[in-house]
DNA sequence: CAAGTTTGTGCAATCGTTTGCACAAAGGGG
DNA sequence: CCCCTTTGTGCAAACGATTGCACAAACTTG
C-alpha cells in the first residue's frame, strides 16, 4: 500500500528551526512567553513539515484525552442510536471525542466494555445501564473514572440524567382520554405502569376498561389482546412498539379508523407511518448531559446531579377523537 | 461527587512488591521470563490493589491504540448506524475500540473530523467518503495514518470495500421485470442508475416505458410523477426510500394492490413496513472490512484491495405479480 | 569442579510533550 | 551606571509503561 509512514515530531521541528523543543512546543501555546518572530517561523515550518501533535504523548502528561466514552445497549431500538448521534455531534462541538461501545445480550458484559473503555482512560464515561444486577464493578470503576448514568438512577453518589417515564405514560394516556377513550390496550414494561395508571385513576375510569401487556411480547398476544379486550385505543411503549404495529398490520386493522395508536419514543419509523408519539427532545438531552459532564470533569467535590427531563406530544394522526 | 481519584501505576505496584518496575511489567507479559511465584505475587496485588495498565503509556512506546476511528455521515440513513454498530461489536471482538466521528453537512467537514481521529493517533481510520470534492487532504492523513475507505473507490493506493450498487440495481430491476412489471418509477441517484438501465435494456423494454428521478426529491415530485407516469411500480435507492414511502402513503395507494415497491437498502423501517428489498450482508461486510483490517495493520507493503460485496433480495410482499 | 548455559532481576533509555526552574539578555527607572 | 524587572530561551524532570543490555545466581554438563 504505502511503504512509508512518516511521523514528524516536535523534535524534528525544532531541530530544523534550530530552537530547543521546549520553545517549539511553547509556540504552540497561547499563554506561553515566546518572541513573536521565533513563534511565527515554529509553527509556519511546522506545517510546512506536516507536523500534528502527538495527543498521546500530552495525554500522558496531562492525564486527559479529551475522549468520552459511551456504553449502549445493542437492542434494536432507535432511540438509543439517535442519542448516540446527537452524543457525538455535541461532544464534537466542545473539542471532544467519542468512544462508543455496544453491549450486547450474551456476548458482551457492561462490565467488559466498562473495563475496555475504563482502559483507554478516556475523561468520563456515559452509561445507559440495562442489566441491574451485580453493579458493585461499576462502583470501583467509577473511583478512578468520572462517570455519569444516563435514562437511570443507580447510584445516588454518581451524576444521572433521567427523563420521566411516568410522566411521560402518564401524558400519552391522558392524550387518548382527552380524545374519548376509555378501552385501552396498555404494552410495555412496568416502569411507566405507574404513570398510566395514575392517568386512568384520576379520570374516573375503571379500571376494568384497561387491559395490560408486558414489554415482551409476540404479535400473537397482541393480536388475542385485541380480539379478546375490543379496545379503541392502544398505548404502546418503546420496545412494544413494533411487535404491536406488526400486529396491527397483520390483523388489517386501519389507524385511526379502526384503532387508534399512540406510542412512547418517537423514532423515525414512527414518524414516517404517522404515529401520534410521546417524545424526548434528543438535541436537549445531548447538550444538557454534555453541559453536566464538562462541569463535572473540573468539579470532583460538588454532590452528584440528578437531572430529570420532561417528554411531550408529538401529534401526528394516529389517534381518532370519539 | 467523589474526592478522591486514586490511580495505581505499575510503580505503585512494584513499590508494594519488592520489586523494580521491569518485573512488575514483565509479570503482565505472557513471554517475559520471570519466576512464577513473583509473577503471582504481582498479579494477586496488582488486581487487589486495583491496578489497570495505563493504555496511554503503553501507546506511546508501542504506537498502537488498538484504535479504529469511523467516519460516518450523519444522513438520515439508518443504513449508516447499522454498518457503525456491526463494525464496534466486530472490533471488540478483536480487541480494537472505536472512535466515531460524525460528518455533518454544513457544520463538520469530512476533513475537520479526519483531523479530530487522526490526532488522536488512531490505529486506522475508516471512512465513507460522501463530499468527494477537493480530496487531497486525504491523502496528506494517508501518509501517517493507515486508512480504508468504505463504499467508495477514490483512491487507488488506498484499501477499499464497495458493494456492487449497480449490480444491485440491476437485481432490483429484474426482479420487477420478473413480476411482469415493465411501466417503471426509478427513483435514485446516477450512481446506481447504470445497471438499472442494463437490466431495462436486456429485457428489450422501450425506455419511454421507464421514467427517472433523482436521488434528493420531495413528496411533491414522486406525487406528481406517479400521477403523470402512472408506474405499475417503484424502485426506490436509499435516500429516496423514505419520501417514495410517504408519497404513496400521501396518495393513498396501497401495496401492492395499486402499485408495487421495491427498495434499495434493507433498514429496520423496511423490514417493519413489509417492503421488498435490495439488502446487503452487514455482517459480512464488517467482517470482511476487519479482516482487511488487521491485515493490513501489519502490513504496508503488499498493494492497496478492493473488494467487492454481492447485494440481493429479501422478498417480502410489496410487489405483485402482473 | 571448572566452564558454559540458563534464568531471573534491575538499570536506564525510550516514546513525544509539557512545564518549573535557572539564567542570560534586554529594557527601565532612579 | 547600577539595580530591578521583564522577556525569551534552554535544561531536565516528569507522565507510565516497555525492552535491550548487563550481570549475578542457579543450574547443566563433561
Amino acid at each position: 500500500m504505502k511503504g512509508v509512514f512518516i511521523i514528524v515530531t516536535l523534535k524534528d521541528v525544532a531541530r530544523e528551526c534550530g530552537v530547543s523543543i521546549s520553545t517549539a512546543s511553547r509556540a504552540f501555546d497561547k499563554s506561553s512567553r515566546i518572541s513573536q518572530p521565533v513563534r511565527q517561523k515554529i509553527l509556519a515550518r511546522a506545517t510546512e513539515m506536516g507536523y500534528t501533535p502527538n495527543l498521546i504523548a500530552r495525554s500522558l502528561k496531562s492525564n486527559r484525552t479529551n475522549t468520552i466514552a459511551l456504553i449502549i445497549p445493542s437492542i434494536e431500538n432507535r432511540f438509543y442510536i439517535d442519542v448516540l448521534k446527537h452524543m457525538e455531534i455535541t461532544l464534537h462541538r466542545y473539542g471532544y471525542r467519542l468512544l462508543v461501545s455496544f453491549v450486547q445480550h450474551g456476548v458482551t458484559t457492561e462490565r467488559e466494555c466498562l473495563e475496555m473503555v475504563a482502559s483507554a482512560k478516556v475523561d468520563a464515561v456515559i452509561m445507559i445501564p440495562i442489566d441491574k444486577d451485580n453493579l458493585s464493578y461499576i462502583e470501583s470503576i467509577s473511583d478512578h473514572t468520572k462517570f455519569i448514568q444516563l435514562f437511570s438512577r443507580l447510584f445516588d453518589q454518581i451524576d444521572s440524567i433521567i427523563m420521566d417515564d411516568a410522566g411521560g405514560a402518564e401524558l400519552g394516556a391522558n392524550y387518548l382520554i382527552r380524545h374519548g377513550h376509555r378501552r385501552i390496550l396498555y404494552a410495555g414494561g412496568e416502569d411507566r405502569q405507574t404513570g398510566f395508571w395514575r392517568a386512568i385513576d384520576q379520570a374516573g375510569i375503571p379500571r376494568d376498561q384497561v387491559r395490560i401487556l408486558p414489554g415482551h411480547l409476540s404479535t400473537e398476544d397482541v393480536c388475542r389482546a385485541i380480539r379478546d379486550h375490543a379496545p379503541s385505543a392502544i398505548f404502546s411503549v418503546a420496545d412494544a412498539n413494533e411487535v404491536v404495529w406488526q400486529a396491527v398490520r397483520q390483523m388489517e386493522l386501519s389507524i385511526p379508523e379502526d384503532i387508534s395508536l399512540i406510542v412512547y419514543d418517537n423514532t423515525k419509523w414512527v414518524s414516517l407511518v404517522g404515529l401520534t408519539a410521546v417524545a424526548h427532545d434528543l438535541e436537549q438531552i445531548a447538550a444538557t448531559l454534555v453541559a453536566q459532564l464538562l462541569k463535572r470533569l473540573n468539579d470532583d467535590i460538588s454532590p452528584a446531579v440528578h437531572l430529570t427531563l420532561d417528554p411531550f406530544i408529538v401529534e401526528r394522526k394516529s389517534v381518532k377523537s370519539l
